[in-house]
DNA sequence: AACCGTTAACTGGTATACCAGATCACATAT
DNA sequence: ATATGTGATCTGGTATACCAGTTAACGGTT
């Protein structure tokens, strides 16, 4: 989509995967002078970088203040969870409809992946795998649009997304969640698996309130910026 | 959101505006030196503009060859569309659960605008009361971070979406079709307001071949690139 | 007349130099 | 000791110069 030059590009990936594994964490500074020495490049390509990566809201620029790993309110938190959930159950309804049997085989073995990795208690291997999973199911709805919007949110939340992992029991129910989830989208049941999608991704209630409570200082916003 | 200099972020909204009412049609070229002596400006805000831009996928940059206003392929416009009446809807849902009363009754004065417009047959007059109506109700929604996502894809269909306004009897059913939308939204009906949205939103059908038909030349991809 | 290759002009991509606002430390006054 | 004001410094914002790929025109050849 936004296409710069090959090394303002090769930032963006960089930069990309390190705010959403979390090597780079909301709130860190990023300054320009350090990264185009740090990349070898000079800041030209380092400002595209981060205006792009600005763009889809991964980092916040403030004029003459610098840049650095946007962190959010617990409102916009609460409103990205409520939209996220939308989109992926969208997804999830459309797949039911559209996904081809080849593919729900693969989306199939991908769900045992999850379920192998849940025994090992590896938060950061279930955590790939339930991204795969996950992806797979953007892929089915067969919107190629949709599918974008969809991960571009989600990289958007993947800092706090990554902490609900490490709730004690959560991955358990999640599995179980994916397993309703597939058996919806294979029979066809469009508005259940949106449904059940739906819930499998909503933030609220009590979870919320889980979730609040082990986000790190400094992933949020403080009330008076 | 994406905070760049002022000049450039002058520069993004002259263009986006553009754009979105038509001035530039998609596949424009937009020259950055052209732009740059234009504005009186040098070419370092204009490119910061075009990459905004590109970023939110108003306009298309090819390495080495240019920058042009998007155009998008059929897939991609159908693909679009029906993410949009889901945002739409969803707005929609929401709106009716959550607009205050105040906001309601504001909302009943935007449609009664419309209606009162489509008389006179001026489309442009018609066209941006019915922004507002929407508009209005993606405020109602009470989700900020949906709202602006909303307001992103609608922007991006702009040019496309204008040109429905051109079939024949289409303002009049549109205007029916508002009057069930607040009817829904004003007694909180959400699952109704979200249904009657998204068939309001909704591209496909006779309507989309309708709207196909309509499409100037050069408004989408020809299918070998 | 049609085809192909060379080349010149155009346009973006990158680097660098310069300017201006914001921050922070230090000194001074209360 | 604290508060405030001033200036050095840090960091982005803007302009410009230079480099490299792409395109298209022109001329020569067949």
């Amino acid at each position: 989509m936004a296409q710069n030059g090959k090394l303002a590009n090769d930032l963006v990936q960089k930069l990309e995967r390190d705010i959403v594994t979390g090597v780079l964490k909301p709130g860190d500074k990023l300054d320009e002078r350090s990264l185009s020495e740090r990349f070898g490049v000079s800041r030209t390509p380092v400002r595209e970088a981060l205006q792009t990566l600005a763009g889809s809201g991964l980092v916040a620029t403030m004029p003459r203040r610098g840049t650095i790993v946007a962190s959010i309110t617990v409102g916009e938190l609460i409103e990205m969870f409520e939209v996220m959930a939308e989109l992926e159950a969208m997804c999830a309804r459309l797949a039911a409809r559209r996904m081809p049997r080849a593919d729900i085989e693969n989306l199939i073995a991908l769900a045992g992946e999850c379920d192998a990795l849940q025994e090992h208690s590896d938060a950061d291997a279930y955590y790939e795998a339930n991204v795969s999973f996950h992806e797979a199911i953007y892929a089915g709805c067969r919107n190629s649009f949709l599918e974008r919007q969809t991960k571009t949110v989600r990289n958007r939340l993947a800092p706090y997304r990554r902490l609900q992992l490490h709730r004690p029991g959560r991955v358990k129910t999640s599995n179980s969640e994916h397993e309703d989830i597939l058996n919806a989208i294979s029979t066809g049941d469009a508005d259940t698996a949106g449904r059940l999608m739906r819930q499998h991704v909503a933030v609220q209630g009590e979870a919320l309130n889980d979730l609040l409570a082990i986000v790190p200082r400094g992933y949020l916003e403080p009330l008076a910026g």
